[in-house]
DNA sequence: CCCACTCGAGCAATCGTTTTCTCGAACGCT
DNA sequence: AGCGTTCGAGAAAACGATTGCTCGAGTGGG
């Protein structure tokens, strides 16, 4: 592949009146500059980024890390940053934790290591991950869940209240045992869920109780597994909270099989708000969170303090919305 | 942030001494790689990625670049590639072109100018972006379509095969105004389909025609106004295929707005299987694509063609499943 | 006892840019 | 005409790693 200096040699000028040429920078006689977009044309040539990031000491590219990309919460995440940081000029790199914090930790590594502007992060609470990135000056965004020691910017969504809401939905359309399934404990969104939840029952006036809760992974089968073992109870809910999109289709999936109408047999709210849920049979009552601003505004923070470090860091947060449909109608 | 040579100070050995013993490259003394992991370990020292990729002309990343990531068919892809990719050390960026070729283009570039070891693409055809890629030696593989001349490894669907078998089970059924959706023209898996579709009118001995197909974006929106302007007709359809399972969402809802209940109204086959497929009643005959599996094969294609260049490029054609359910059923 | 060989570690070159510094030429002013 | 200033382009020094080459010390054999 073609180098700068190939492109001098032909053009016939050194290699610092390309650079300058190709970059637009100083005043360059505009017959050279002429030549050497000739030569580079000819050539081919595309810059060498390694070398380039390397003496310039910084990158274009900003990293987004995310649990998940299968779930559509997340890939609305994607999206949002990717606009934002495309439109400045940035590019984005997407990694995939699995929210296996080994993985994560694995992550952040290669994006420090390859110098990445900055990094945008839904972390899985991995401890290594906060040690390894507090020891490094480089900008970091969280972004759905915060880093352990806040010390970053981060774009939260109110989901205590969110799911307080949803609860007293329920409440008020007059299911009577609600259950949750607020996702894996350690996770703060399924904590705050959670928490949420009781605090919903308690503005009821309803009794509050472990016996409805089941934690799982955000996953559908977790979510089916909870499911089922809630509704093959003596006593079992007439309604579930559930904690993500993609646990809602376990959830589901088990209510079918068990001939359970949502609505009229068992109230169902769920988190995220995915194209599919207005699909259903009666469809999906959902909290509908702004993901893609979420995304958005967390590039947002990311590139201000690119341009202004020093900053103390800032957190946001976005409410979500409840959308009534009809799985919370009897 | 901490280079080699402070490393190398620390522990008072030459740099050329860290890098063998972080490598575990030569035989190093094992008291003085002590020292050094000691001196790397305290410093919290991290190799300079844009360094070392320049000096080894070579990085472990990978590129992907899909047209849509809130897509569930290209995420899985992304899956399939991520696993492979990671399990043989490298790392994976994935960027988004939204089908736009400009977008497409200029991601090619930056994965060119980043030197990655190399480039998995969803081809939009835009032929900028071929003319790019073969002016370079860096290995390509293309996946769901054919870059526009064969000239890389290739992982395709056979698309022509799985939609003439959706159509002749559409036909099967009873059904004889089979609509199509097949997606815009010019991108070659909506051509095939399309094709697919003709050759399943005719092995169904049923009457081809031009009425009953409609090209858009495959997007919800396109084919949301597709179903409509062809239910709106006075002789509409009794059975539609449908491209994917994102325009499935845009045909779903507007034969709901329109009373048409799937399978009993009206046939629907669509592309791809989409979790919450089976949670709609009737739930969604499909056409599966072995999305993970393409990718995973993909990625193994590039890591083979990494390690072993100048072998002719292969195509590999994986097979699609029908997945009859309710709404093909009357 | 000396030589040759091995082994391990440092020196220095190298990757391809950007950017500072330097220098020569040209121009304008006194 | 001479001097100072400006302007544009090239020479060369970074950036931080890897790696071929060199060299010194230690060891074993003749």
């Amino acid at each position: 592949m073609a180098t700068i200096s190939d492109v001098a040699t032909l053009a016939g000028v050194s290699t610092a009146t390309v650079s300058r040429a190709l970059n637009g920078k100083a005043t360059v006689d505009p017959e050279l500059s002429a030549r050497v977009v000739a030569a580079a044309e000819e050539l081919g040539y595309r810059p060498n980024g390694p070398a380039r990031n390397l003496r310039k000491q910084e990158t274009a590219v900003l990293a987004l890390i995310i649990s998940d990309v299968e779930n559509p919460f997340f890939t609305a995440i994607a999206r949002g940053v990717e606009d934002v940081a495309h439109a400045a000029g940035y590019s984005l790199v997407l990694c995939n934790s699995d929210d296996e914090p080994d993985k994560e930790r694995e992550y952040v590594d290669v994006a420090l290591q390859e110098r990445v502007a900055g990094v945008l992060l839904s972390p899985t609470g991995n401890t290594d991950t906060t040690e390894l990135l507090d020891r490094n000056t480089t900008p970091v965004v969280a972004v759905d869940r915060p880093l352990p020691e806040r010390t970053s910017d981060t774009v939260l969504l109110d989901n205590r209240l969110a799911a307080e809401e949803a609860t007293l939905h329920l409440a008020r359309r007059g299911y009577r045992r609600i259950g949750c399934l607020p996702g894996p404990s350690g996770i703060l969104t399924a904590d705050e869920r959670l928490a949420g939840y009781r605090d919903g029952l308690r503005s009821a006036e309803l009794p509050g109780s472990t016996t409805l809760v089941r934690r799982s992974r955000f996953k559908a089968e977790g979510a089916r597994q909870s499911a089922r073992s809630l509704l093959d109870r003596p006593d079992p809910p007439d309604a579930l909270l559930v904690a993500n999109n993609v646990m809602a289709v376990g959830v589901l999936q088990t209510l079918a099989d068990l001939g359970l109408r949502p609505g009229r047999d068992i109230g169902v709210v769920a988190f995220d708000d995915a194209p599919w849920t207005t699909l259903l049979d009666p469809p999906l009552t959902v909290v509908a969170q702004p993901a893609y601003d979420m995304g958005a505004v967390a590039a947002q923070l990311l590139l201000d303090r690119l341009t202004a470090p020093g900053e103390p860091p800032t957190t946001q947060t976005l409410s979500a919305k409840l959308v009534v449909r009809g799985s919370t109608t009897r």
